[in-house]
DNA sequence: ATCGGTGCAAATGATTTGCATAAGT
DNA sequence: ACTTATGCAAATCATTTGCACCGAT
């Protein structure tokens, strides 16, 4: 269900400045902190507010049209569609790649199995060291 | 070596406010945020400031005494000894189990064979449900 | 005696909140 | 019309910083 019939499903109303941040979030496809969004945003809505910027992130968070995660200490958001999927964020070059879900399936496994433990990992942002910033790495 | 003895070794001084904090990190063994570790400081030393304890555990961590990690949009803090291990941290009773840091050996592995990445796991600490709240959920 | 460390108070910077007005349904 | 959403300004909260004094070496 796209973000816009999500909110209309919830009572929600669809104003231009939550349209403007939904295809915004969409369109850019990354990770993108609030501070980013708002910038963004200005550029084709300068009086958007702020406020209306995190308070609209919160709601498609609790919608679920969008994630949060930690990224280097900021909080970045990123569109929830697509399944789950996990990124690897390179230190050095901070190229971003996008990593299949399935991937930490054994892991969660052995959690489960040594620890007992159901780990949450939904849309999980990691650092490292990409490919090519590996071999440039003395 | 000693968190007393790094300091020594990069002629930095051993003042009774850095050996109070490193010795509260050594002995709760806990992940604790900043304010936590103002708040116990405070019963021994009440004169101690927080810029204090700020600017020791910024020391501490870049003379890798002691680990960083972000849990829940909180810095959080963890004594750097009997080398890398990784939390989960349960989400509905807080309870805070250790995990040996073998445990995501092949997970590492997959993701440098398909990813050509090599992650940087040090010190995860990952949110979930332990073994007794997996059983009071619905 | 030196120079790094501390306490204090003020600055910062992101995020949040209260409230009157505006606008989607 | 009814009620939610927005803009604005002020509040908040953790963290950082400048600076004068203190104290570990």
């Amino acid at each position: 269900m796209s973000c816009y019939a999500t909110l209309k499903s919830k009572g929600l109303r669809l104003t231009p400045q939550r349209r403007l941040i939904i295809d915004l979030i969409h369109e850019k496809a990354a990770h993108l902190t609030p501070e980013e969004i708002i910038s963004y945003v200005h550029e084709k809505m300068p009086g958007l507010n702020k406020s209306t910027v995190y308070r609209t992130l919160e709601l498609l968070e609790s919608s679920g049209c969008v994630y949060k995660s930690e990224l280097d200490h900021q909080t970045v958001y990123h569109h929830a569609e697509e399944g789950h999927h996990h990124h690897l964020v390179c230190d050095r070059c901070g190229q971003k790649l996008e990593c299949e879900e399935s991937i930490t399936a054994p892991f969660e496994e052995a959690l489960q199995q040594r620890y007992g433990f159901r780990v949450h990992l939904q849309h999980l942002v990691l650092p490292g060291l990409c490919r090519e910033c590996q071999d440039k790495e003395t």
